[in-house]
DNA sequence: GATATTTACATGCCGCGGCATCTAACTGCG
DNA sequence: CGCAGTTAGATGCCGCGGCATGTAAATATC
């Protein structure tokens, strides 16, 4: 049963390419470029968010948005609705770079489309967007902070 | 095409979760259980061994490695046929350690199978044992140091 | 409406990994 | 042999994330 490891090796291989290539094209993390990309996805998401979206602790992400507003490519908004959180929103330059970035990122996918069969790559995505959705709705693997 | 999102989800959830079981039960982080483990089914591996199997950095490994010795787990041996290296080895508490953490880590795959039916986690075995090949192949995702 | 609890987030400290650098040792070529 | 280039890995610095804690605001309880 070899589906753990499996799983780690690829994952960690993926994204140690996908850091390199968002570094040396955009001067960014792949972290960022997940961050802002959610972001563009879901505007006025709150740090919340974004935690238990990508299983991170609050900590960490209050962090990474600091980073990413002190760059100028996010901005926190005051919430009318709860004065202890602000809604997050790309600037446009924040909006310019997630463009630039998504294409990059398509080097990645096609890397995978160029290993994978397309049967083999379906049947994957569906076992791992099933046992994606299992994790999530039972809060598995979800740090403290 | 979510594979790599659905991907990279999954695995921080399962890896947190390893995480935190290897830390309560036995004391260690998931990824000091890999080296150990790897170190039991590799006896007489080289640093540099570990880096690339794990796609990590030499000198991460290196200095994993002086933990796992300071804690008494793995000892290095000097490499007769090259004295700049040193060759890895379990001490008896790093095997029954990896022994004890063996038997934690089959909480992990129960919850995997608890999830998935046996046709699509064979499905999704076959799909990222074949992507992880080609990525080793071809030395993809390897960071520098 | 005053107090207590909870929530949302910010912040400080620590551990770990990446990268750059350094040293020792091995290899190749004249 | 002697020097140049390469290899193995140890080490220092830095950035990032986890966890613990602090703080303000919202909500519940009386």
């Amino acid at each position: 049963m070899t589906f753990f490891s499996d799983l780690v090796r690829c994952e960690t291989r993926l994204y140690n390419s996908l850091n390199d290539l968002m570094r040396t094209r955009h001067g960014i993390a792949a972290s960022q470029f997940e961050s802002l990309h959610y972001l563009r996805d879901h505007p006025g998401a709150r740090v919340a968010d974004l935690a238990e979206f990508f299983a991170a602790g609050v900590g960490a992400i209050s962090k990474g948005i600091d980073r990413l507003e002190g760059r100028g490519w996010v901005k926190r908004i005051p919430n009318p609705a709860d004065r202890r959180s602000s809604l997050l929103e790309l600037t446009d330059s924040g909006r310019a770079l997630v463009s630039d970035a998504s294409t990059t990122f398509t080097t990645i996918t096609e890397l995978i489309h160029a290993v994978l069969e397309p049967e083999h790559l379906d049947a994957a995505t569906q076992a791992l967007r099933m046992l994606r959705a299992a994790l999530e709705r039972d809060k598995i693997g979800i740090p403290v902070g």
